[in-house]
DNA sequence: GATTAGTTTGTAATCATTACAAACTGATAA
DNA sequence: TTATCAGTTTGTAATGATTACAAACTAATC
């Protein structure tokens, strides 16, 4: 497990206990866990564990680049360590996040022909597969 | 200036006074507000104006589908009386929001295939062509 | 004119996020 | 080993947007 020691390491992160369990916690639940779930999930790993060191570390994540907050809905920032071009669809129904693959070729129109676009983010909302089967 | 009026009654709104002026200053101002220039700007014509109110109308607005709230950044809730679809560009450099037209067609992947898709929101961000052009 | 539903207002509560300072850690140098 | 120092973590307190709630008000109806 020292690969996550050294990806954080490569991007300029000195790769401290907490930094490694909360990286790796985004690796490996892709639902777009907010602080309050990840501070959850490792207190018990780390009970030492303060809500402040998750909302530093994700701002570390954030400005070396290696994960991105999402709001998908007010009040409830997300974050994501997948950093390909996706779009995120919320169901309304069941509030659960889906990600899906995006082609942004060519659906931006004239009005931004000059600006520099560095980040894009898509979201959808409607009702998902499985709640549309339900009802 | 009744036909502010009419349309709210139209879309189940009782027209009251406050109810008007908030959504002709929607209307007059596209770059869109949070509640608090929306408070500011109208406390003047409206001394006894509240912050809830603000709050109260722009919710039945959202509800009844003639206006929309949309979150570019983190802890900042705009409305937009624009229900046409288009898309939101932040610049990073003078937090101006520029809004551009969009074609959604064939963006997205099958992963959404058989989703209900009701709302749509793209977000782009980046360097605007002034703030381009100065540095 | 009385009643009632709907609207507005102000205050207090909530809740996520940030600020800040103290405690801690781990590396380096004497 | 010990001292020092930068960087990290922690806890508490402050901030600030939003919501809850109850009282005051308005306008329409009986």
């Amino acid at each position: 497990m020292n690969n996550v020691g050294d990806f954080l390491k490569t991007n300029g992160i000195k790769p401290s206990y907490q930094r490694i369990k909360i990286y790796e916690y985004l690796m490996q639940n892709k639902e777009h866990p907010t602080v309050d779930s990840i501070y959850n999930a490792l207190n018990g790993q780390i009970p030492t564990l303060s809500k402040t060191t998750v909302y530093n570390t994700l701002k570390i994540f954030i400005d070396k680049g290696i994960a991105m907050a999402i709001t998908i809905d007010d009040n409830e920032v997300r974050y994501d360590a997948w950093m390909d071009i996706h779009g995120h669809f919320k169901c309304t129904h069941c509030q659960q996040v889906t990600d899906f693959s995006v082609d942004f070729d060519g659906i931006v129109g004239e009005e931004l022909l000059d600006f520099d676009v560095l980040e894009r983010q898509l979201f959808l909302y409607g009702v998902c597969k499985k709640c549309k089967e339900e009802s």
